[in-house]
RNA sequence: CGGGGCGUGGCGCAGUCUGGUAGCGCACUCGGCUGGGGGCCGAGCGGUCGCUGGUUCAAAUCCAGUCGCCCCGACCA
């Protein structure tokens, strides 16, 4: 029974003053949540409704590919953590009990599993294993933001997948890929999925599935022949560089007092950005220094860099960049440079370009990598618009929200955790693991950030609150009422999850309160239609409207709801 | 962590500069009208002005501290 005249669906008019994205606007607005603290959200029943929609399809194609669904808790042991590495992450939330016993609050559960599986698991008999559940994630975030897309807490729907080597490994993940893509497919989502950084915890690769959308807090390169990477890894071919100065035979010094910038620098000199070499001082890890140089309308991509030399870098503060790199702020350059080069590939075969000098107030013209220093070379500038993909096509650049990560973990975790087993030949060996996590609240967002318009959430049909709207504008006693009644119980006897506005409101307060929740049909019982024997039907997409006879309207409605997305 | 902004009934805001009876719209309650796009009339309920301390005869308003929330960036196993 869900009329709305006993139903919490507290809608707004006006969105919460600080609210910026649109799923954070119009989520609130519907009634579907509610903000407790920063990055802590409460579902109120419709809210949940379409979080559970969401789950019981991940649910449907986690157990197609044969994952087992179980329960994991959410406070933890501390020494899990210190001893698989991850106690120090700052995102991870500390706290003590009474007897002063350090616990943690679970982030994810790689932990957990492995800990119980390398006390399970004795045989190769035992594997393969696919291990999943829905659990709350708790994560001490930097920076909580808009609404339900960077909670601190969170339903994650978390998988494991237990092998005994690297091509079980492989055939556990593609199991996973498949289950992915049919769940985003069966939630009516637009999606990609694109090569993701591993990190330096992962190694053996790994994809991110992405929802393209404003609000989203990724960028993703893609093009029309498929090519999709988030631009933390994106690999691609430089657009060329338009009306470079001509070659020259050896670097020539040009006096360029007060330009430190690219910008000055072209600027002077009235050449385009592209013609110059941007260079810049980092530390590494070990304290050895590093000249990093990449085209001047470039940008390092510090991921790259990181993955490159295995390993974080800082930038070099001033006073290093005097005594180490021996060199005034502003104008380094590669040519003479006293410390190693790492040069990114989009440099190679370039010639007549400008890069500092190494001395206060010059640039040197002319200058060509490889001839007039020597570097090493390596993929390190963060992918732009208009450049070529690997095959051959443009690129461009979208935001997106990452709504699920999968990777490859390797022995990452049973290493430390000591999860082992017995082969055919009593050798002992670590299992191979995969972690595969999935945000059901992400997709719910998403849905609203790729449907939503000025009137308010428009839902796909698999995980919409409800799947019909059904507006009476009858008063008690009245025909309108009463025909409303009765199509209510029709259409849940046909199976249809029905939202009944039995409220004693205005026609346009209804009608705005159904737009704005958006379940993919609405249904209005008048006086005005019933006249003419009919009721209305409104496709929330497109908001189209279209009379249904009264006579057989619940089959009618049962059938239209069916062609809907 | 760096930068910016905001805390005044449930929501959205004014009042703060220039100290002196806390106000508006929406929502809510009651009565009446209306009944196909957030309708109308009337009468009401509801606020320690985030918190603590200070200045003052007097503080939403001035000062200090503190907490919370939002945005941009950094960060995001």
């Amino acid at each position: 029974m869900t009329r709305l005249s006993g139903y919490l669906l507290p809608t707004e008019k006006e969105a919460p003053a600080d609210a910026e994205a649109l799923s954070h606007k119009l989520m609130v607005r519907a009634g579907l949540v509610r903000q407790l603290a920063a990055g802590m959200w409460t579902y109120l029943p419709a809210g949940w409704r379409v979080h559970r929609k969401a789950a019981q399809i991940v649910r449907e194609e986690m157990d197609a590919i044969g994952g087992q669904e179980m329960l994991m808790p959410v406070l933890q042991p501390a020494e899990l953590w210190q001893r698989s590495g991850r106690y120090e992450i700052d995102e991870l939330f500390k706290l003590k009990d009474r007897r002063e016993a350090d616990l943690v609050l679970a982030m994810t559960h790689e932990e957990a599993l492995t800990f119980h599986m390398a006390r399970e698991v004795r045989s190769y008999r035992d594997l393969p294993m696919i291990l999943y559940h829905m659990q709350v994630k708790e994560r001490d975030e930097p920076r909580p933001r808009a609404g339900l897309l960077r909670t601190r807490e969170f339903v994650m729907k978390d998988s494991y997948s237990f092998d005994r080597d690297l091509g079980g490994l492989e055939r556990s993940y593609e199991r996973h890929v498949t289950a992915y893509d049919r769940m985003f497919d069966r939630s009516g989502l637009e999606w990609y999925r694109v090569e993701a950084d591993v990190g330096m915890m992962g190694g053996l690769g790994g994809h991110e599935y992405m929802a393209p959308c404003a609000a989203g807090e990724d960028d993703v390169a893609l093009s029309d022949t498929g090519y999709a990477a988030n631009v933390e890894v994106a690999r691609a071919t430089a657009a060329p560089v338009e009306g470079l100065p001509a070659p020259a035979a050896e670097p020539q010094p040009v006096d360029t007092p007060g330009a430190t910038t690219i910008e000055g620098v072209s600027g002077l000199l009235e050449v385009p950005a592209g013609a110059l070499i941007k260079a810049l001082p980092v530390m590494r890890g070990d304290g050895t220094p590093l000249l990093v140089v990449v085209r001047g309308d470039h940008r390092l991509n510090e991921i790259k860099l990181q993955n490159a030399l295995g390993g974080p870098t800082r930038l070099a503060t001033e006073g290093e960049i005097r005594d180490v790199f021996s060199a005034p702020p502003g104008y380094i350059g590669p040519v003479r440079a006293e410390v190693p080069v790492l040069a990114d590939e989009a440099l190679m075969a370039m010639r007549g370009l400008i890069a500092g000098a190494n001395e206060e107030g010059r640039h040197l013209r002319g200058v060509e990598p490889g001839r007039d220093f020597e570097a090493e070379w390596a993929d390190i500038r963060t992918v732009e618009a208009g450049d070529t993909c690997p095959g051959g096509a443009t690129i461009r650049i979208e935001p997106a929200i990452e709504i699920a990560h999968i990777f490859k973990l390797g022995t990452r975790y049973s290493d430390p955790l000591n999860a082992r087993f017995l082969d055919e030949e009593g050798k002992e060996r670590h299992i191979w693991m995969g972690s595969y996590g999935l945000g059901p609240a992400r997709m719910a967002a998403a849905a609203v950030e790729q449907f939503g318009d000025e009137k308010g959430i428009s839902w796909p049909r698999s995980i919409s609150p409800f799947d019909l709207h059904l507006v009476t504008l009858g008063q008690e006693g009245e025909e309108a009422r009463e025909v409303a009644d009765r199509l209510y119980d029709e259409l849940r006897s046909l199976g249809l999850e029905v939202l009944y506005d039995d409220r004693d409101a205005g026609a346009g307060e209804k009608f705005a309160d159904a737009e704005l929740l958006g379940c993919p049909l609405r249904l209005t019982v008048g006086r005005r239609g019933l006249e003419k024997g009919e009721i209305e039907a409104q496709v929330r997409r497109g908001r189209e409207k279209r009379p249904l006879a009264l006579e057989g309207a619940a089959t009618a409605a049962a059938e239209l709801w069916r062609e809907l997305p």
